[in-house]
RNA sequence: GGAGAGAUGUCCGAGUGGUUGAAGGAGCACGCCUGGAAAGCGUGUGUACAGCAAUGUACCGAGGGUUCGAAUCCCUCUCUCUCCGCCA
């Protein structure tokens, strides 16, 4: 949510900020509504205080035993001009409220304008492995080696669902562990589990829905959301609240599986794990005082990178580009692993900085320094999300003898294994 | 699924038609007291919107209604809790 206060004082930086981001709003009608709500407000308001001074007088009369029958009839008309001037307010309220939904954050002024293509790649990390002929697709070796079953999948759920199975099963769970681990022990997150499906109002805060709402698993009957990723359970653990000055930052960090329809992508990359509807993935959040987002930021893109490394994963990361960026961000920074065998970069982490646009419409507030309520900032990231690390490592420890050796952090989590291999099969 | 209870400020909790933005308590802030602290005492302590301001308006789960006037009465909805049933 932006601030209504801030599209009127500001509306010309807002306007290029929306254009930044590819939004088409007809920005004059909503500064219009705003001005007409402003307008109605101050005559009803004083209407009211006529008719509360009115109503004030009423008990004094009839204790002076005065006649109040004039006093009331003329009260009686009052009112229902006020309700009749209520009535427009609000509906010219709602109308304003309704675009104001679909208004996206604005990107940070760090953040380079443009589409995909002007998306710039900030810093990089390890040395990209080469293409090779024996190199396999992570799909076909490991199915080779037993990790992964499609034909399962597809036989229960249809296109876009992967089954794990023997090594690969906890190959998924050891990573899990490994990276809620890691982030506690590093960087001091707290792990909360939370529910996956929620409330349609959980969805707004973080801004899913409205614009996203066709990404979305619905459940019909309750009309519950399946998360599309944990920042939305994680992020609205703190909605509606008043936050004490002490209490920032706060870090929380947690596992769930994402649900996504990825409507629209029909046809891209139905074989393997790149893109399915469900997947794992640990997501950290932080909220934290308005001040100090941005160093925020950066220190939780080194968390996705402090794991990337441990795992001795190439990566590169992409200061996204205004049009590229989500909804609600307003900078975004990808973390990419290098896939050998396909030749190309994973997203594999995205961690964002949301300003005050998801504590907005949370209605979240914190103390500050002045002992004022403000809006503090939120932010996320993956931290890391899973089947395209499993993707990362089938193509990285892929060997040339057909096996994929067990990255080191992994090996405690993993029974000591040091390699997955046809022989393994089913552990 | 059936039956019942409830939702008030940062928190606890009073309040059943008229200066109630809302008693009381806790917490917090400041002051007094103290060698220092605790205790004690005193004072203060909501948010949002409109307005340069004075000030005004709204808000006691949400939305409607009755009334000159609603935290208080009526209706609808949401959520929470308890008991019964069912169940991992």
């Amino acid at each position: 949510m932006l601030d209504i206060k801030r599209i009127r004082t500001e509306p010309e930086l807002v306007r290029r900020g929306l254009d930044a981001k590819k939004t088409q709003v007809d920005l004059d009608e909503i500064l219009r509504l705003d001005a007409r709500v402003r307008e109605i407000l101050g005559i009803v308001e004083a209407k009211k205080a006529e008719s509360n001074k009115g109503s004030k007088e009423i008990p004094q009369r009839m204790k002076a035993g005065e006649d109040i029958s004039a006093l009331k009839a003329q009260l009686a008309e009052l009112s229902k001009e006020i309700k009749e001037l209520d009535q427009e307010h609000k509906e010219v309220e709602t109308d304003l409220a309704e675009r104001l939904r679909w208004l996206p954050n604005l990107p940070h002024e760090s953040v380079p304008i443009g589409g995909e293509a002007d998306n710039v790649v900030t810093r990089s990390w390890g040395e990209p492995k080469p293409a090779a002929p024996w190199r396999k697709p992570h799909f076909e070796i490991g199915e080779t080696l037993g990790l992964l079953d499609f034909a399962s999948a597809s036989k229960l759920s249809g296109s876009g669902f992967a089954v794990f199975t023997g090594w690969g099963a906890r190959l998924e769970r050891a990573l899990i562990q490994y990276f809620l681990d890691h982030n506690r022990e590093k960087f001091g997150f707290l792990e909360v589990s939370t529910p996956y499906l929620v409330k349609r109002e959980t969805m707004y805060g973080t801004g899913q829905i409205p614009k996203l709402e066709e990404d979305m698993y619905r459940t019909e009957p309750d009309d519950l959301f399946l998360i599309p990723t944990a920042e939305v359970s994680i992020t609205n653990l703190f909605a509606g609240d008043q936050l004490a000055h002490e209490t920032l930052p706060l870090y929380r960090m947690g596992y769930s599986p994402c649900f996504r329809r990825e409507a629209g992508t029909y046809g891209k990359e139905t074989r393997g794990l790149v893109r399915v509807h469900q997947f794992d993935k640990v997501e950290v959040v932080k909220v934290v005082a308005p001040e100090t987002s941005y160093d925020e930021l950066e220190s939780l893109v080194g968390i996705a990178e402090s794991l990337l490394q441990s795992l001795e994963l190439p990566y590169r990361i992409l200061t996204l580009a205004s049009g590229d960026l989500s909804f609600a961000a307003a900078k975004c920074y990808d973390l990419e692993v290098w896939a050998p065998s396909e030749e190309r970069w994973l997203e594999v982490s995205s961690c964002s900085n949301f300003e005050d646009f998801q504590s907005r419409r949370m209605n979240l507030r914190w103390r500050n320094e002045d002992n004022k309520l403000v809006h503090p900032h939120t932010l996320n990231g993956s931290a890391l999300a899973l089947p395209r690390i499993v993707v990362a490592i089938l193509d990285n420890y892929q060997t040339e003898s057909g096996t994929v050796r067990v990255p080191e952090v992994l090996k405690p989590y993993l029974g000591g294994l040091e390699e997955f291999t046809p022989e393994g099969k089913g552990a």
